[in-house]
DNA sequence: GCTGCTACCGAAAACGTTTGCGTGTTGAAA
DNA sequence: TTTCAACACGCAAACGTTTTCGGTAGCAGC
């Protein structure tokens, strides 16, 4: 009979009224017993009989009862959530990143919420400032061009003091102690320059970054470093540093003209892309001419005309890497001081803009 | 006196101690008042005397107390966060389309959870069932392809009805009752073939997907309408529907050499690139034997050589207006039945690609 | 000395959970 | 009949806030 009554009336709930999120308290209140009977009823604790307990799981069901993840949050002082600062994400290779530490975080339970830094310190530090009170149980993020300038990092080692982990990938700093997930961008720099050299290209030239974006300086030190093991002159004029590529054109032409390389290294894709361009309107054809390397397997490397020969960097890999650090850390119980910072292995990939002379 | 040991403490405590997140509760036991006079200090009351609110606030200050989202959320049945969930990231449109989002998001006060579908139903119902017990106070999504396939909503409706707004954008459906934001990509698939039409092509062909992605069959809707108004035959032949673009090779080349058109029309990048490297690889030149226009102005269609005349979504545009939509419908008091759809206007951006005969 | 007002502060409820512990009821054993 | 265990359930605290409602002290006015 009550059964019955609680049957009809979810009828009529269901179709006319808005099924508003229904909560433990108000199945306590239908069926008459209470909070605590209901949640250990659908934990299926043992102290409930079996009568009620069926009871409330079929009410429940029925009214399809999840348990609000904002009061569990409160009550386990863990959201699981990841923080995700990074600079922006109309960008391949954060794109890829992000994707690959959503699936891992995902399998583990795991939601992530996104902010953007837009290269700026001050947005850097209001979204972690934010993101740091509660809303998440740790971070994963990538520095903004800015910070890296400044070299101001208390933000971080504040949210890292508080205990909230953090887990730096690509553009690290070596003067916050966490976690770090990055490639050996000087290796695979040198490797594409030992690429060239071993197949006898002598003029070989660098479209760099300026030398404060970590990563844009590690690779330039990878193709000096190639250069000099393999007893090749190391010229400043073989080095075009960028720093707005909007109004980059000038210099690299200058460089094409007076220097007239045979091969060039890029440090990223559009570098690469642009330089392409570039060659072509000044009547060098890629690769006969001239062959180009850039960094990051992305859209523009794979679909460019001719493709584009670079390193790839396995973003989804980075950041699955770097989830199950965070996420290792987050579920260990006793604090560990110890920080790793992990490799991932790049790959150097040939298409058509290279060569082999 | 007191205020001087407050400082000593402090000074121990910040150099030594890790300094954990400070709640109302300990900064109360360390002043000797209670919770609510702490609360109503820092929130300037004036119910508080000007002694205590500056002690408070000073020592609150000092401690870098900040309240915790999660006991807000919890308080006030509201999170501040708005749920995305989307197909995949690594993906130029729905990237740029976020970035639009979280930007409105940011300047009203909200964060942004990403969840990605992987065009798959059933992460797309686990996702929004996630979200939906608490975690955000409303959807911005895009459907993915099998959900369009099933044409099962359920998910979507039931959060509907416990009282989340949805906000859905370019992959819609009209079996929902929501807020919606799209391009007319109908109309803008017109307007390409119309300008291939007026600048005298006659061969005009047209790369698509399978019917059931709904963009994609609006844009053959338009592609279709554009020949008929303007008195050219349409003919199957001419129209390739490309379910999976690993394997799509043949049939393009065989529309190209079979048909020899003048003109393509690709209702995306992907489609569009492609279809001129198979072009190029038969010896066609691009634009010189045949013109091409694609859909949705990403890295590729800028990059690629030669670039690619497209028409360009505007997914910052979309994405805000997407947010802008669904945080007004979150702070409307009452509720508001009536829904709307908006257009957000496409351009057709003219690049190498397209000759004018 | 009583009333009433102002200024200041604290108790408690509420948001939705989980869980240790206390308690009442039952039935059986002593 | 008493005792005791087992069983089934409820109470209350806790997570960290905000806010309503009272309360108390001091003081002025009569």
């Amino acid at each position: 009979m009550k059964i019955k009554s609680i049957f009809i009336k979810n009828i009529i709930v269901y179709s006319f009224i808005m099924r508003r999120k229904v909560t433990l308290k108000q199945i306590a209140k239908e069926l008459d017993v209470s909070i605590s009977t209901v949640s250990k009823s659908l934990r299926n604790s043992p102290e409930i009989s079996e009568d009620t307990r069926q009871k409330v799981q079929a009410f429940a069901k029925l009214y399809n009862y999840r348990p609000n993840n904002i009061a569990l949050s409160l009550k386990n002082r863990k959201t699981k959530t990841i923080g995700i600062i990074i600079p922006e994400i109309v960008h391949h290779f954060f794109a890829t990143v992000i994707s690959g530490i959503e699936q891992v975080a995902n399998e583990n339970g795991y939601n992530v919420i996104v902010c953007l830094s837009d290269e700026s310190f001050d947005k850097e530090v209001i979204n972690m400032d934010m993101l740091a009170s509660g809303s998440t149980d740790g971070f994963i993020m990538s520095l903004s061009k800015e910070t890296q300038q400044k070299k101001d990092f208390h933000h971080i080692e504040e949210v890292i003091n508080q205990g909230m982990p953090v887990v730096m990938f690509d553009r690290v700093t070596n003067e916050v102690l966490c976690d770090k997930v990055i490639i050996d961008d000087q290796l695979a720099a040198y490797r594409a320059v030992e690429f060239f050299i071993k197949n006898g290209f002598k003029k070989i030239a660098l479209v760099t970054t300026v030398d404060y974006v970590s990563v844009g300086k590690l690779r330039t030190d990878g193709y000096i470093n190639a250069l000099i093991d393999h007893d090749m002159p190391v010229s400043e004029d073989m080095i075009v540093k960028i720093e707005d590529i909007e109004n980059c054109a000038s210099k690299i032409e200058k460089l094409l003209e007076d220097k007239k390389p045979d091969a060039i290294f890029a440090v990223n894709e559009l570098f690469a892309v642009t330089t392409i361009k570039l060659a072509n309107k000044m009547g060098m054809k890629v690769p006969d001419d001239i062959s180009v390397i850039g960094f990051t397997d992305g859209i523009i490397s794979q679909f460019s005309t001719p493709s584009i020969s670079t390193i790839s960097q396995n973003g989804i890999k980075m950041g699955g890497r770097a989830a199950k650090m965070l996420i290792d850390r987050l579920e260990m119980e006793e604090e560990n001081e110890q920080y790793t910072t992990e490799l991932i292995e790049t790959e150097l990939v040939l298409r058509e803009s290279t060569a082999t002379l």
